[in-house]
DNA sequence: GTCTATACGCCGATAGAC
DNA sequence: GTCTATCGGCGTATAGAC
C-alpha cells in the first residue's frame, strides 16, 4: 500500500488519453488545452509532456488507435455467407462498435479538420479502408442481383452516414435496447439498397 | 466615383458574416479567431465588433439564420398527395437545399458544442423543429400503410443522417450531378422506410 | 466606419528543482 | 515522474484618434 507521490506511469498515460478524448468530444480540440487535460487527470500541464510530445500528436494517436481497433474488429467478424447476411452483419457490428464508443467515433468524425496534413493523410487512408470493406459488400451484392444500387460509392457513403448518426442520439439506458437498435437500422439498411429483409434473427 | 475609406456599412456586415462562416465550416469556430475573420474581410480586428457583439453571437446568429432559411423553404414547398410523393419531396428537397450551402450545413451541425447554453437552447428548438416535419410524414405513412417503420423517431433521425452526409462528399462538377444524387437518396429514402419506390420522375 | 494601440489573460511548450 | 516557474505568442475585446 501507501506508495510514494511519484511514479504512476503505467497509468498516467492511459488516463491522459482518456482525459484527452472525453473532453475532445465534449468541447472539440481548439477549444481544449492541455492545462483542462492536465486538470480532468490530476497532474499539472507540463507533465502531459512525458507522455505526448504535443497536443496534436495526442489526437492523432487517438483517431489513428480507434480506426485501428475498428478495422481489426471488422476483420476478425465471423464469414457469413451471402451480401445479404453479410450486409446485415456489416450493420449490426457498425452501431454496435459505435455505440459502445461515443468519445472516440466523435473525436474521429468531427476532428479531421485538425489533423495537420500529414496525420490527415494517414488517418483518412484508414477511414477509406474500412469504407471500402462495405463497398466490397454492396459491389458483390450488386453483381449477384441481390441489391438495387444505382453507384456503390454513393451508397457506401449514404449507409456509412446512417448509420453513424446513431452515435448522435442513442444513449444508454434509454427507451430502445442496444439490440433493438441494431436490428432496425440493420433493416433499413438492407431496405436501402433494395434487398429483401432478411428473417428476423 | 472615388469614394473615401470609410461607409461601407452595407457591405461590410455581411462579408464578415460570409467570411465567418466560411471559415468556421474550414477550420471549426473554436479554431479560427477574430483577426483570421478580419483579414479574410479585408478590415482590422476592431471593426468587426461594430456589427456583432462579440464571437459568440457571431456563429449563434449563423446557425439560426441557416435554420431559420432551411424551416422557411420547407414550408414552402408545394403540397403533394401521399406520403410517398412527400417523403420523395422532402428527400429531394434536403439533398438539394444542403448541397447549395455546405458551409452553413457544415456549421448547423458540428458547431452545437461551442454554443452557450441559452443559443443551445434555441437553435436545438429549431432543428427539432425541422426532424418534426419528416417525423410527421412517416407517422402519416405508417398510419395508411405505406411505410414499414418500427420506430418513425430512430427512423427520422436515421434519414436525416443519411441524407445529411451528401454534404461529406458531394462536390460541384463531380462525378454524379445534381439532380442524378437527389434522386438516387431520395429512392434510398424510401426504400428503408419500406415503400415502393416511386416511377422515376 | 475604420484604424492603431493596448489591456489582460490563456495558450503550448520548456527548464530545472525535487 | 511530477512540480513550479516561466517564455514568447496570440486570444478577445475595448479606447480613442481620425
Amino acid at each position: 500500500m501507501a506508495r510514494k507521490t511519484g511514479s504512476h506511469s503505467e497509468i498516467t498515460g492511459p488516463r491522459i488519453r482518456a482525459a484527452a478524448e472525453h473532453l475532445f468530444a465534449r468541447h472539440g480540440y481548439a477549444a481544449v488545452s492541455m492545462r483542462q487535460i492536465a486538470a480532468e487527470v490530476g497532474v499539472q500541464a507540463g507533465a502531459l509532456y512525458l507522455y505526448t510530445p504535443d497536443k496534436q500528436s495526442l489526437l492523432a494517436d487517438l483517431m489513428r488507435d480507434h480506426l485501428d481497433g475498428l478495422l481489426a474488429a471488422c476483420a476478425a467478424l465471423p464469414p457469413v455467407n451471402g451480401p445479404e447476411a453479410r450486409l446485415d452483419q456489416f450493420a449490426r457490428f457498425h452501431i454496435g462498435y459505435h455505440i459502445d464508443r461515443p468519445d472516440a467515433v466523435f473525436v474521429a468524425y468531427m476532428e479531421l479538420r485538425n489533423l495537420e496534413p500529414a496525420n490527415f493523410t494517414a488517418i483518412e487512408a484508414l477511414r477509406r479502408r474500412y469504407e471500402n470493406t462495405l463497398e466490397a459488400i454492396l459491389r458483390d451484392g450488386r453483381a449477384a442481383g441481390v441489391f438495387a444500387v444505382p453507384d456503390t460509392k454513393l451508397a457506401t457513403l449514404a449507409l456509412i452516414a446512417m448509420l453513424t448518426g446513431v452515435t448522435n442520439w442513442y444513449r444508454e439506458g434509454g427507451r430502445l435496447g442496444r439490440a433493438e437498435v441494431e436490428a432496425i437500422y440493420a433493416a433499413m439498411a438492407l431496405n436501402a439498397v433494395g434487398a429483401s429483409p432478411l428473417p428476423t434473427r
